[in-house]
DNA sequence: TTGAAAGCGCTAACAC
DNA sequence: GTGTTAGCGCTTTCAA
């Protein structure tokens, strides 16, 4: 396991200082062609590459911001951490990620080792909307951006989407089709965001002198999500339309349709929540509500670096707009107003 | 922005040396219990956390490990990602995650800014068979393990599915429903464990004295892969079965039945690769190949962290078996033989 | 058992 | 324009 090459190695091949080394490679100072020469020779031939760690230590940003969300697992998450990486990475940065677990607990010991890095920045997604280990990064004094999460008292720097916004366009969409008796399916109503999207939904509902749908919590378990819905599609007066309020709820509900035999969009219309290319894949296409995951990556980091250079503005709260993708799973209902329960 | 405090503030507000603090932290060596508790008292007013990267200088691991794939995006890198990160946390370590783009350019620029790290071991899949990064790694003298892509001639610890049996497995099932006429769809045909699969299939086709099945690489914008298919499924002889060898073209597969209105498996049978909840909830439920994406992950920290304890066995090459999931997209064609070319 | 001090690889301030 | 050196935060000798 051969050692790393160090400046020192660098400084003797190629007969220089290891002064002149770092400026070389900082282009801090001037320094002799012949010299730079030399000097970049034996760095290609060592295959030199500055110990990041050390380097900050003395003085230099290390480059790295620290990012945090709750599960991997979740394409959005992973959508996120790709857009974040690809940000950065621009700037020349690295990221370490780590994951929470989604427990509140675990997020805290997390943050801890990941802060223990001395990162330029962090991201976090909180994994519900008590924060507390924001205590620990304030503490740190390290610039900071919360994505999609954010609970009211938490005053920093967030990017988040306009959920409201979003809940009332899939409910304008499906009571233009006709629906009236309209389900909405979140897999908690823990999270602020997802009350949001509830809320922007119920708005439209009562601002059209409609009765506001109820929702359903299915949970992170498919079978339990399935069952939950199931028993939701058999009583009397079954929905005509299922609205979605988050990716994981969109998966329950086309999986109790599909167990009860119903078909979409005939029997019963799907908005479905986030945008993955399987949506556009399967029969029907999912209409959906999409979050510009790509844009919520770039805009946390843009947001991030200002504050690594210096930055004190005020914080900002940044919402993006999410889209409603409208393909084949919403339709007219069968009977023109839908599975009433005014009939 | 504090600065974070360091061990001489824990020495200062303990009043005992930074020697006594380091010594209290990692146990080395046995301190008086009236000391230890200041010192962790003191840890514990101002929140002290080590510098990792200070610590590492100095000889210690830093317990880190570098992650570089193709692109995160990808669901299967995803989840191997998290995989990874669930298991190196175990055991103490954060993991730097990188991304090659699906450049082999951008895979060599990535990997050395990685091991600038220093870190204790690097984990990668490559983008492609060719894989000159490798050349960094092994001049770095750092331990690693490769995952998924394997070429023949690089010699390094690595972790595998067993392609060929899982490509086989697949041929089996189609056949043994009756099915005669079957295509076989993949992303790109330029990678070894993507052919290994088209191997196994023949293989199964030929022992049986059938015509194997031809190929068809549907690129990864989807698009374009519908294009593909759709051409494809036009020509005399539409196959009665597909059998799809990526993710992406699992995807590509159905969206060209779709397009041309073809019912699953009614009209076609669909094998689908790798398994996420969306293929359990959707209409049909897809049989698909599950690679054991959590135990590679599992694998690969197993094999590297024994390179990082100093092992120096021979190199290993894993190879995990997947299974072949049964749900409803594949049935018997509709006409016994299938849409036979021998008609 | 504890403290003092060397030194990891690097950058920046200082000397020439 | 170049070399020398202090010192970042830490672990680990070496003395006491």
């Amino acid at each position: 396991m051969a050692r790393a090459s160090s400046i020192k190695d660098v400084a003797n091949r190629a007969g220089v200082s290891i002064g002149t080394v770092s400026n070389v490679l900082n282009g801090k100072r001037a320094v002799h062609p012949e010299l730079q020469k030399r000097v970049r020779e034996a760095v290609a031939a060592l295959g030199y590459e500055p110990d990041r760690a050390a380097s900050r230590l003395r003085g230099r940003s290390a480059r790295v911001v620290a990012v945090l969300v709750p599960d991997l697992t979740n394409p959005f998450f992973a959508s996120l951490i790709a857009s974040i990486e690809a940000s950065v990475r621009r700037d020349g940065y690295d990221i370490i990620v780590g994951t929470s677990n989604s427990s509140v607990a675990e997020e805290g010991a997390r943050l801890s080792t990941l802060l223990a890095w001395r990162p330029d920045g962090v991201v976090v997604v909180p994994c519900e909307d008590a924060f507390p280990a924001a205590a620990l990064i304030r503490r740190a004094g390290v610039p900071h951006v919360i994505v999609d999460r954010v609970s009211e008292l938490f005053e920093a720097d967030a990017v988040t989407v306009d959920n409201v916004a979003a809940g009332a366009a899939s409910a304008r969409h499906v009571i233009d089709l006709g629906h009236r008796n309209v389900a909405v399916a979140a897999s908690t109503l823990a999270l602020r965001n997802i009350r949001e999207r509830l809320a922007g939904i119920e708005g439209v509902f009562r601002a059209r002198d409609l009765r506001p749908p109820n929702p359903v919590e299915v949970g992170l378990d498919l079978e339990v999500a399935t069952e939950r819905l199931a028993t939701f599609l058999g009583e009397a007066g079954r929905p005509s339309a299922f609205i979605a309020l988050t990716n994981f709820a969109t998966l329950g509900v086309l999986s109790a349709l599909r167990r009860d035999g119903l078909g979409v969009p005939t029997d019963v219309s799907v908005v479905g929540f986030d945008d993955y290319v399987w949506m556009r894949a399967v029969s029907p296409p999912l209409t959906a509500i999409r979050q510009p995951v790509e844009e919520m990556g770039r805009s946390a980091w843009d947001r991030l670096r200002s504050r690594i250079e210096g930055s004190r503005d005020p914080f900002t709260q940044v919402k993006l707009d999410c889209d409603l993708v409208l393909r084949g799973s919403t339709a007219a209902p069968a009977s023109p107003l839908g599975a009433d329960r005014a009939a």
